[in-house]
RNA sequence: GGACGAGUGGUGAAAUUGGUAUACACGUCAGACUCAAAAUCUGAUGACCGCAAGGUCGUGAGGGUUCAAGUCCCUCCUCGUCCACCA
């Protein structure tokens, strides 16, 4: 009897996908379509891990499942090959990107092939390739066109080891994501996406998309909407030195607490306002100047790990609008030069924060809402007290009033804030794709034209990253360099930042070589959106901009949707044994590609990675379960060998009502276990029906063996279809023509079903009775009554209510 | 500090709508095959009491709703993830 050795089916089965390219989908088939795609993965030197596996199974299940079923199934592939990671592993390894990032592809789709993907390769993908970049630049035009991509002169966050500015979604805790060390503030004019501009749209969206709850719970943190008041301070003059009046200046603050106002004892600043050098005197000049200058040297690691309130006193005084008071104006570090105005108006008795900073600082303390428990800082809501005419008002009622006031003095409005910044996309590194812009004399942006580009990555040798706070490629001369319209001008050397190239890779999917346009619109209608998107990781960034660029493809005309993804799944990690993280430095990585070698098999390991949990929770790698898996695959080996062994002699004999039972109960439960992405119990179900049939064939193989073997062997091939396809051909059949097997309930029914007794909820018995007869619940309750071992807790007792649920094959006798 | 998850056998886990708790797998134990081992096949396996029949307990802790709770409600504990001075 043949063995079962993976690795001699599996190759043969991948050359022939590859060579039939048995995966290529069809734009605007009849069918319907299933766009199905993992996250496409940066190709980094190391190869596939185990992790990647997941993920990447998890997509083909789909799409093979969904293409059994009939539908036009659309799984690509790509590579995310621009950005930190590539650069940083080519200055690593000594060679050019351009040369890594390609043998990296090679490797990455040599691996991905061995994992018996089932990919059309037509439309393979890879961000750094200048065909698909140019239409990165493309985007980057329009979204100038519209205003939406804009520079800016403010502090950023840079990181001083990789020597780029980063966005604030790649800031982490106050470290760099890449490289982890602690990010620095560094003032710098740089390119902004306008994603601010669709935060109303991107919040209100969230509810409607089929996303884990977590990841709506963190976009909407992280847009962070607040909606609250504006309102100027005037400032105090200054004793004027020369008897000479200065222009009044306002500060403004955001709050929202408007209803508070009368409880603002003093105003902050952070160390960023523009404000503060013309609010110090000559007592405070030296004190504040050298708190402001520590403060913006200090990393944000800093800043955050001194929870300790910190300030100095600018020596200016402003006046409360409402109650006239002076108050004076501080600078602290705990406000932050980047949300609302940079300032805000300190509410003491009301404000843990601004609480703890007056009684460091002997502020003023002034309570305004009234709370029964008398706390000294009171954050909820509550009737107004020391607040002048608006006493007695409910504090949120007198947010409008107050709100009313203010914009009848014409010194505050309405206004809403978002945590969310505008996305920071230039990069001061070499691998990316250039920005498509130019300056002239004057210093104006122009941006480069369609037919010029891509604007080319030119090849250089030195792309190292220096402290100059621009890229090296300001150090290419030809690049630099550029006419247009007859007049000289210098390039931007910066380049974006490689999310932006991940913002639209999925409607290149649709329409891969198009060389006119970066996309069909017609094709990008048909596919869009995506139905199944499966990832591990991305919670915010990408997964926030490719919603904001949709809304923006949408608002061109470009395409008919706004939401790019219908159902994302979120795939947990796979862990080390020991319940740890699998990284490269604590040599714990597991090579998905040694598992196969070592006689496992990609089967083996893609239907163990679906059955080791639900797909969205962490899970530990264990060499058992892989080994029982393996087992597993190989009973269905076993018992297709010796059906074909005694095929022959196999008696034609009267339906074995067990056998289809069996079969028709499997393809229930995988077919809704699919449905509703519980991989793990489906494999349970096709391995329950394994041992099924290893107890049936014990009374010899009937014909209608075969047709179960040939059933189970479909519902198996999603998982792995390398062995569903070789023993389909042994049994001389193509699985191909296959289609996904169908139940008819009325095999489930059997003659006779168990009816469970309870007595008082209690499980004391069991009766079998005819399924027919379950629908006379007064026979039933009888024979519940008179089981043996019901009786005996009945004797002597009062039936109080007997419950019958024919449904559930359940009677509860209640005393 | 905040938001969201999750706590079920020795282990990974199942229980889809409130209705037989622990499916499936690992591990362990026993048996078959074998000179022997591995592989394979078969069976047992929540805890406690009992020769057995059977009984008692049992889904992080405590309370509640219900004929019936792993599932719903309240209080608390532990772990994980993300965010974190956002006015």
């Amino acid at each position: 009897m043949k063995q079962y050795h993976p690795n001699e089916i599996e190759p043969k089965w991948q050359a022939i996908w590859e060579k039939t390219q048995a995966f290529e989908a069809e734009d605007f088939s009849e069918k319907p379509k299933k766009y199905i795609a993992e996250m496409f993965p940066y190709p980094s030197g190391y190869g596939l891990h185990v992790g990647h596996v997941r993920n990447f199974t998890i997509v083909d299940v789909l799409a093979r499942f969904y293409r059994k079923l009939g539908y036009n199934v659309m799984r690509p592939f790509g590579y995310d090959t621009f950005g930190l990671p590539a650069e940083n592993y080519a200055i690593k390894s000594g060679l050019p990107p351009q040369e890594t990032t390609i043998t990296n592809i090679n490797h990455f789709r040599e691996q991905f092939g061995r994992m018996g993907m089932g990919v059309d390769w037509s439309r393979e993908i890879n961000t750094s390739d200048p065909e698909y970049y140019r239409w990165t630049q493309w985007v980057f035009k329009r979204l100038f066109e519209k205003g939406l991509a804009y520079q800016a002169d403010n502090f950023q966050w840079w990181c001083p080891v990789d020597k780029t500015v980063l966005a604030n979604e790649q800031v982490e805790n106050g470290r760099c994501w890449r490289c982890g060390s602690e990010v620095e503030k560094k003032r710098m004019r740089q390119w902004f996406f306008k994603i601010t501009a669709y935060a109303d749209e991107l919040l209100a969206c969230i509810d409607e998309l089929d996303w884990p709850e977590k990841i709506k719970t963190m976009q909407k943190n992280w847009i962070g909407k607040s909606v609250g008041a504006e309102v100027e301070f005037e400032v105090l003059d200054q004793i004027p030195a020369k008897n000479k009046r200065q222009t009044h200046a306002k500060i403004k603050v955001f709050t929202t607490r408007i209803d508070t106002i009368f409880g603002a004892t003093f105003l902050v600043l952070a160390p960023e306002h523009k404000l503060i050098s013309q609010l110090v005197t000559k007592n405070t000049t030296s004190k504040v100047t050298q708190y402001v200058t520590n403060a913006l040297r200090k990393s944000e690691v800093e800043r955050q790990e001194n929870k300790e309130k910190t300030g100095v006193f600018t020596g200016a005084y402003a006046i409360n609008p409402m109650t006239k008071a002076k108050i004076p104006i501080w600078v602290a570090d705990y406000v932050l030069g980047n949300y609302g105005e940079g300032a805000i108006m300190a509410v003491p008795a009301h404000d843990e924060r601004d609480f703890e900073f007056a009684k460091k600082f002997d502020l003023q303390i002034i309570q305004v809402v009234e709370n029964n428990d008398n706390d000294k800082c009171y954050h909820g809501e509550g009737k107004l007290i020391n607040s002048g005419e608006f006493d007695g008002q409910q504090s949120d009622k007198a947010r409008e009033e107050i709100t009313k006031e203010l914009i009848r003095r014409k010194i505050g409005k309405e206004r809403t804030t978002y945590k969310m910044r505008d996305w920071l996309i230039s990069r001061q590194r070499y691998w990316g794709a250039p920005i498509p812009i130019a300056y002239d004399k004057t210093g104006k942006a122009h941006v480069i034209s369609d037919d010029k580009l891509p604007v080319l990555l030119p090849k250089i040798t030195d792309y190292l990253p220096d402290d100059s706070g621009r890229s090296p490629l300001a150090k290419d001369e030809d690049f630099m360099k550029v006419v247009i319209n007859g007049e000289v001008m210098t390039r931007e050397s910066d380049t974006m930042d490689g999310y932006a190239c991940s913002s639209w890779y999925l409607l290149r999917y649709c329409d891969p070589k198009n060389a006119k346009q970066a996309w069909d619109k017609r094709k990008a209608d048909y596919w869009n959106p995506v139905d199944f998107y499966v990832g591990g990781d991305h919670a915010v960034a990408h997964l926030l901009y490719v919603r904001f660029w949709c809304k923006f493809f949408a608002d061109e005309g470009l395409i008919d949707f706004r939401e790019p993804v219908k159902k994302l799944l979120y795939n947990g990690y796979i862990n080390a044994p020991d319940g740890k993280k699998m990284s490269k430095s604590k040599g714990n990585v597991i090579d998905p590609l040694e598992i196969v070698e070592q006689g496992y098999g990609a089967d083996a390991l893609r239907t163990y990675e679906m059955f080791i949990g639900p797909y969205d929770m962490d899970a530990a790698w264990a060499t058992e379960g892989l080994s029982g898996v393996y087992r597993f695959l190989n009973r269905i080996w076993t018992l297709t060998q010796e059906y074909l062994k005694a095929q022959k002699s196999a008696q034609n004999h009267t339906k074995d009502q067990m056998l289809s039972k069996l079969q028709h109960s499997t393809v229930k439960r995988v077919t809704e276990d699919l449905h509703r992405n519980s991989f793990n119990t489906a494999v349970a179900a096709l391995m329950e029906m394994t041992n099924g049939l290893y107890k049936l064939k014990v009374h010899g193989f009937s014909k209608d063996f075969e047709s179960a073997i040939k059933t189970l062997l479909v519902l198996l091939s999603p998982f792995a279809p390398h062995l569903a396809a070789e023993l389909f051909q042994q049994l001389g059949c193509d699985i191909d023509k296959a289609k996904w097997p169908k139940w008819d309930e009325k095999y489930l029914t059997a003659e006779k079903v168990t009816v469970v007794v309870q007595v008082n909820g209690k499980l004391r018995g069991k009766l079998e009775v005819e399924t027919e007869s379950l629908n006379d619940e007064a026979q039933l309750g009888k024979l519940a009554k008179s089981e043996p071992s019901v009786k005996k807790h009945l004797t002597g007792q009062k039936i109080k209510k007997i419950i019958i649920l024919p449904k559930n094959r359940l009677v509860n006798i209640v005393i």
